[in-house]
DNA sequence: GTCTATACAAAGATAGAC
DNA sequence: GTCTATCTTTGTATAGAC
């Protein structure tokens, strides 16, 4: 909701060329060219390239996490209508061919992560495996999920399966990657499955 | 098999700090302080990052090849002792701090790599996903495994699970992402399971 | 096969004018 | 808030001696 100001204009530069290239490899140059400015104007709004690099995972991991708040907090919503809206980034980023998750990419370069990177890293790992979890644990209770393990364990199952299934596609191109996954997920958590 | 020779201790050099902070953050100056050398002597063995990086890939996918057709060949391996074995690497580098898999490591950058690394890289992922529908369906037909979906995409959701896994793990430095997504790998396919 | 020396480009960052 | 100009470091790669 935020104005699209500068601001938000070079995290949003930064923000897909991670999702494209990785953080490695994305430089000033590049987010200065994409935002129609030069290299020092964006300094002066992030004083470093580590202190850019946190701010674009805070604001993506807080705003997934408003999201995910939205869902729970909606009573009309069930634990199937939750899981197809969870997917919804994942297709929306195979629909391009070159984005990953912002922090499915980062994970692949955490060592050559500032600490602060891989903090917030950490927490949009955590973050979202506690919320399937309790998608998940819902849906159990309800006799709408039928669970091979824990919740938790289970969470965190589905979690690195859609992540690793969106890495997967863009490596190979096949679309399917993910689309199958996510057909294979609807069937193991369905109750009257093989 | 080869000696280590110079050539294999430069890939070796290479390969491991692909492992831990990705292509794009790895240098020549890197792995000549690794070997003992100057960098110039890397170019004299690899005319080029891109040669260099795509013989790295190319020797990791071949020798996991290898080592994945022994397990088919020999008849006195279950299906459940060659997941075990699969299993294998991915423990291994989830053993240490920082290590993910080589080509789960390059997936998260793979639009910052040369095309000839991208084409190794969907190799990966597609004979990987290829030998474990063998080992599924193999399984399945001996009663042995229970599969939710086809073996085919069964196959794309364990593997992108484990790769996932082991990522999760690195980034929050917790080595049950990896060994709960195993464990949960087998409540799924246990055929008396829930 | 390895070295010293160097070329050349691009990176992150700073100073100071406007 | 954005710019030009510049600094410093680091990157890949090359030339040529040993």
């Amino acid at each position: 909701m935020t104005a699209p100001d500068r601001r938000n204009q070079i995290l949003d530069a930064a923000q897909e060329l991670i999702q494209t290239r990785g953080y490695s490899a994305m430089s000033f140059q590049d987010i200065a060219l994409k935002v129609g400015i030069r290299k020092p104007s964006i300094v002066h709004h992030f004083p470093s390239k580590n202190a850019l690099g946190e701010a674009v995972v805070r604001r993506y991991r807080e705003t997934f996490a408003a999201v995910l708040a939205g869902v729970d907090a909606d009573p009309d919503k069930t634990v199937w209508d939750a899981l197809e809206i969870y997917f919804g980034p994942y297709l929306d980023f195979a629909g391009t061919p070159d984005k990953v998750c912002l922090c499915g990419a980062l994970a692949g370069e955490a060592m050559a992560l500032p600490v602060e990177m891989r903090h917030e890293l950490a927490l949009f790992f955590e973050g979202h495996e506690r919320w399937l979890e309790g998608i998940l644990r819902r849906g159990a209770d309800a006799g709408l999920f039928r669970l091979a393990d824990r919740p938790d364990k289970m969470a965190r199952f589905l979690f690195c399966a859609l992540q690793g299934a969106l890495l997967a596609k863009r490596a190979t191109g096949d679309l399917q990657q993910l689309t199958d996954v996510m057909d294979t997920i609807r069937a193991t958590l369905r109750p009257g499955g093989a």
